[in-house]
DNA sequence: CAAAAACTTGACTATTTTAGTCGGGTATAT
DNA sequence: ATATACCCGACTAAAATAGTCAAGTTTTTG
């Protein structure tokens, strides 16, 4: 049950521009130097960061990157669905007729994991950017 | 974010078994055909919950898998334990001196992933597999 | 204008993880 | 005896992941 590292990227990539832009466009650049995350997978995430309306982008020279919403209002779950990173626990789709195991009832635990997923949906729909930023002695 | 298929699994065959077990073991034969699980990969999965005290076992004609607890007392967070499904939703150890970036100290999203972690924990230390028996019309 | 900074994009690959199988056991009830 | 059912390590094919590469385009600044 781990997170992938696009979306953990994305969320710290996210959290240093919240942190260090002074109204100012962020490049790459400086994130990747500052969190120690790769610049060209950092591209490819900012694309779809880019893609999905989490940001928007400043080209040439001091350009870079900006948060559309203030870090007040960036959900967690937006960060997430702009990188497919879905919380689906299980395969079974939610609407689709066919279980889990090709039977056409659900199965015994599906109700489960349903729970399971609203669960941890409504922790990210309720996070928002700025609440990782409260305690910035952790941030390096 | 996906739990894996064989925690899946398990949960499924015990939410079987505490239907179906008359105070009689259960064979993973008759747990295969009634969930649609392959009976050699339950065979691997079950070792793994009787390694960890989740099942007992009983050999021979007739024999199968025994509860040690009753569904009621059965934590699903057992369960994901028995079969080394951490929830930790990212690679950095909470008690290392090493931050997910190899740095000295804490990432800025670092005590985000952990408030995570206990939240999805607690959601599991707190069902039990009685729970799930609950609307026993979405048995198979 | 030239050059550098910085975003744009699709494709590509190595590694790791996952899911599931195989083969050859051992114990026990009837 | 023999069928039933657990026991256990090793193995493999397929999928997902993490990250790279190449070849751009756009804009600022000297
Ligand atoms: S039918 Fe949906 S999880 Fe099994
Ligand atoms: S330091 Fe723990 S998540 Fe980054």
């Amino acid at each position: 049950m781990k997170l992938n590292t696009k979306s953990r990227y994305a969320v710290m990539a996210l959290a240093d521009m919240a942190v260090f832009s002074n109204a100012n466009a962020v490049s790459l650049r400086d994130i990747s130097l500052r969190q120690g995350i790769s610049l060209l997978y950092l591209e490819q995430i900012f694309l779809r960061l880019k893609k999905n309306n989490i940001v928007k982008s400043v080209r040439g020279t001091n350009g870079g990157y900006i948060l559309i919403k203030s870090p007040k209002e960036l959900k967690i779950s937006d960060i997430l669905l702009a990188l497919d990173q879905k919380v689906k626990t299980i395969g079974c789709k939610k609407d689709s007729k066919k279980s889990c195991n090709g039977k056409s009832t659900k199965c015994i635990t599906h109700n489960f994991w349903d729970e399971l997923d609203i669960h941890i949906n409504s922790f990210f729909e309720n996070k928002k950017l700025s609440d990782l930023l409260k305690n910035k002695e952790a941030r390096i």
